[in-house]
DNA sequence: GCACTCTTGCAACAATGTTGCAAATAATTT
DNA sequence: AAATTATTTGCAACATTGTTGCAAGAGTGC
């Protein structure tokens, strides 16, 4: 199957070893296009896994660039996988996120890039988070 | 004294009755010029008011739009005090957030204004907000 | 000052996130 | 392929954060 595949690969090139749960959260973030919130994961992963295993896998992931999150207004973070070169550590995770506020899906528009800001001056940029809510493309029509 | 007077004309403009804690937690905005967390609101004020009550006041200020909430990538949402403007309602809160990695802090940027972006074909953007973290004019000396 | 409305605090609860530790599983070595 | 080692998982217990109903208290308008 071409999703296991992709996920051992993942797994492999960066240096995780391959359990149950962690196949089962990759898949997840695999099969469905949309960002992950915790307990998106936990609902959809049935009742197969600990709750504290799935905060312990998404926190490997993030440490290991496979995953990056995203903040939300809503006080609930969600996760998407990131591209593939942003793995090894530093992220490169300059792209635009969505939050339509219909379905509530948050999705990431890797094509529109996050536009460079000029900061009073003093200020150092390190990270830019570009979040834009509205209706998607799904929803509208 | 000028803060006094700036709470009071706030929850009058807003209809909104005169109250201990809604006076405190508006000097605290007022004081501090950065954002300021659930906990943040809760240790500042002392052990004066009761949990829900903070809960429930920020609840009201964000509906009257008297504040508004940031999203940070750490779980944990900041307000701000809002400009006068978007008071009533609707709500213009078109400048950017600034997040120190050293100090911490959250600021608003008024001087900076989110900058247009061209989503994808489809998509219909109602708001953005633009986060960017790195160090801040205090820390970067 | 009095009646009315809104706000607060308390209690109880639900949801979310964290930590230590022993058992289970995966990777490594022989 | 079995044994050793390192890593991961699940459980339990706990801490933190957020929600709701309701009675008592405080603010507002008359």
């Amino acid at each position: 199957m071409e999703t296991e595949k992709k996920v051992e690969e993942i797994l492999k090139k960066n240096h995780l070893s391959i359990t149950g749960g962690r196949r089962k959260i990759l898949e997840l973030f695999l099969q469905g296009d949309g960002a992950l919130s915790h307990s998106d994961i936990e609902k959809k992963a049935g009742e197969k896994f600990d709750r504290v295993t799935v905060y312990r896998t998404l926190q490997t992931f993030l440490e290991k660039g496979v995953i990056h999150s995203i903040p939300t207004a809503d006080n609930s973070i969600r996760y998407a996988l990131c591209k593939d070169d942003c793995s090894g550590g530093h992220h490169r995770d300059d792209h635009v996120h969505f939050i339509c506020n219909s379905c509530g899906n948050t999705v990431c528009l890797e094509d529109v890039a996050v536009p460079e800001i000029k900061l009073p001056r003093g200020y150092l940029s390190e990270q830019v988070e570009m979040l834009v809510s509205g209706v998607c493309k799904s929803c509208n029509k």
